[in-house]
Formats: structure tokens, sequence, C-alpha cells
DNA sequence: TGTACATCAGTGAACGCGCGTTCACTGATGTAC
DNA sequence: TGTACATCAGTGAACGCGCGTTCACTGATGTAC
């Protein structure tokens, strides 16, 4: 069943987009290959002709999606925009929308449990999103409030996700505070 | 092998106490149920006398972890001595620390795929580390203002956890802004 | 342009391993007398 | 206080399942002539 190589390239864009989706939701244990290939519309025998592990997609998928979002808030106006940024990423759609969202919210605290490749891609990942929410300047201050606006709204969302299943007023208390901010 | 019921009460709270520091290191998916018996120097197969499954463990130190939290914050002072918490929470030596430290920094992004006990557990020990964090008084002001410090380094944390053995410059450079806040 | 064939992307069964959980068994505890 | 026995905490082998990975196979692709 050999496809053409215009369609292996898509049949592997496909499958890292899926993983990306679903690592970001389930959690690196918590999607098997199959179900990522099954939802890339592929049987998991041909995952390792595109990839080398399951670890090796992961690195990549971590990688694209941070990658994308630095992309979107650069395009969006990078630092200028921040604060708008910041209030989507408080929304009760982002908070809701974990295989869509913020890498780092959604896998943060796996990442230091992952092996050196996947923390690399993590890390190259997350130096883009901080260069792209400091903005092209460089300046000092514009990074140093990159970066706190950054950390405030991971933290909020952290919370706010554990616990909005069961406390969903304290989940929009938590939201609510962090926008103020912003 | 039956042994006193003091010594079985005390089996438990080993159990329960290396789980905690497990399940913070290497999260809910990096340690089985033979590994934490094992450090509380059992073997597994009397675990099932002590807790129903591993979810319910993990449910409990989970709680665990953040009631502790909690209460060491109250007693070094709570509210009035919150920048002095951030600061230590903002150190290397938390960073460096992740089976001994906040468990809302070593499993925040697994809380939401975990079972809805867990997720109960958790929701109500941050409930109890954010009023600790709050004071006795329960003002707005300062309810808010330890909410915006908590994500504040909760996020930082997070973030300098997962680059830190890739990037340790960045790590670095995270940890000394948040605390330029505190 | 048409044909024969080598290549190789994808399939699905199978392998091996780890893990949560169960269970028959052991021997110390603690109670009844 | 001492003894006989029922209880039951802990042991370690075993069960069953899920998952990452491999492999023989299939049939479409794309190339050589």
């Amino acid at each position: 069943v050999k496809v053409s190589s215009d369609q292996r390239a898509e049949n592997r864009q496909r499958i890292l987009e899926a993983a990306s989706r679903l690592f970001r939701e389930h959690g690196p244990d918590g999607v098997n290959v199959a179900d990522i290939t099954k939802a890339a519309g592929l049987t998991h025998g041909g995952f390792y002709g595109h990839f080398t592990s399951k670890d090796a997609l992961l690195a990549e998928a971590v990688e694209h999606a941070l990658v994308s979002q630095a992309e979107v808030l650069v395009k969006a106006g990078g630092h200028a925009e921040l604060s708008r940024f910041v209030d989507g990423y408080l929304s009760r759609a982002h908070v809701d929308n974990r295989g869509g969202g913020c890498a780092v919210a959604a896998l943060g605290s796996d990442i230091p449990r992952q092996n050196p490749d996947v923390q690399a891609a993590f890390a190259k990942g997350l130096a883009r999103l901080i260069d792209a929410a400091a903005g092209p300047s460089g300046c000092n201050e514009s990074r140093t409030a990159a970066i706190c606006a950054l950390a405030q709204a991971i933290g909020t969302v952290v919370m706010a996700r554990a616990v909005e299943d069961v406390d969903a007023k304290l989940a929009d208390e938590l939201l609510e505070i962090g926008r103020q901010l912003s």
C-alpha cells in the first residue's frame, strides 16, 4: 500500500499534528502510538517509518506546538499585544482547550521527567515563545515584563485547569484575578 | 507476618509519605506500586490492605503534600511572610527538589488528566494552600495578592524546571526575574 | 508513450515487557480462658 | 500469669492487560527501457 511521496509527507504531518494535540490533552503517558496514528487516519505499524520512537515524536510534537504558538504571537503583534495575548490565555476557552492550547501549561510538569531530547525540544520552543513575547527589540525591560506575564498566566491556567472540574468557582476566581493584571 | 497495629499504622504512613515524594518526583505514571512500597520498606503485596488502589493513594498523597505545605506556610507566618515564602519557592533548592517541593509545580499539569477523586483531593489541598497564603483575615486584597504571588511563582518554577537540564542559564534568568517581584 | 519491475508506505499480527491487582500462604499478634 | 488459638499484616508468585516495537506481507508508486 505504498503512497505517493506527497501523501507520505502529508501523513507524517498529520501524525505530528495529532500527536501535538493528543499529548497536550492526555499527557505523554495518556496516549499510545495506536491512538495517535488512528487520529491521523493510519494504523500503528507504519509509524516507525516516520519517527524513530514515541519519544522522538513527543519531542517534535512539543516543539511544534510551542513554535506555532510563538508564530501566532509574533503575527498578532508580539510584545505590543502581549496583554491581549495574556487575556486570551486566561480565557475559559483556553482553559477548556488543553489539546489546542499552550504546551507549557498543558505539559509543563511532565517535561522534567522526559528524556533529554524532549527536554531540549521543549527548551528550544519555550525560548522561542519567550523571544516572541519579549519582542524584537530585545531590551531588558520588555523581556522581563514578558517573562513575568507568561509566568503569571501559566501558573494561573495550571491551577485553574487542575481545579475546574471540581471547583469551578475557584477556577473562575483565579482566571479573573489573573486578568486584572493584564 | 502480622505486625502490631502501631506498626501497621506506621507502615501506612510510610507508604503515604514515600508516595507523596515519588509521585512529585516522577509523576503518577513514573512510579509503580512496587517502587513505592519498596521505598517504604515493604513489598507490594500488602499494599491493598492499606489503600484501595494506586489512584486512591495518589489522591491521598497529593492532598497530604499540599496540606503539609499549607501548614508550613501558616506556621511561618502566613500572609505576612508570603514574600519570604515566594523567595524560597523560587530558589534553586526548591527547583532541584521536586520530590520534596510544591505539589502544584510538580504535578499541576497531570491533575486535569486524573480521576475525579484525585482532582478533588488536589482542589481541596490547593484551596487550603491559597487560604494559608491569603491569611486568616480573608480580606479580598490579601487574597488577591496571595493568588497573584502563587501563580507567578508556580509558573516560574514550572518553566525553570522544564528547561534547567538543558538551558541552565534560562532557568536562572527566570528565577531571578521571579524573585525581583517578591 | 507503454510496459515490466524494483521500491517502499502502510497493514495487522505477534513479541516481550511492565504494571496494577489478586491470592494462597506465613507467622506474629492479641485475645479468650 | 500462662497457654491455645483465631486473626490478620505482610510476602511473593501469578494473572491479565496494555503498550512500544518489530516484521512478513501487500499492493500502489515511480522508474528503466
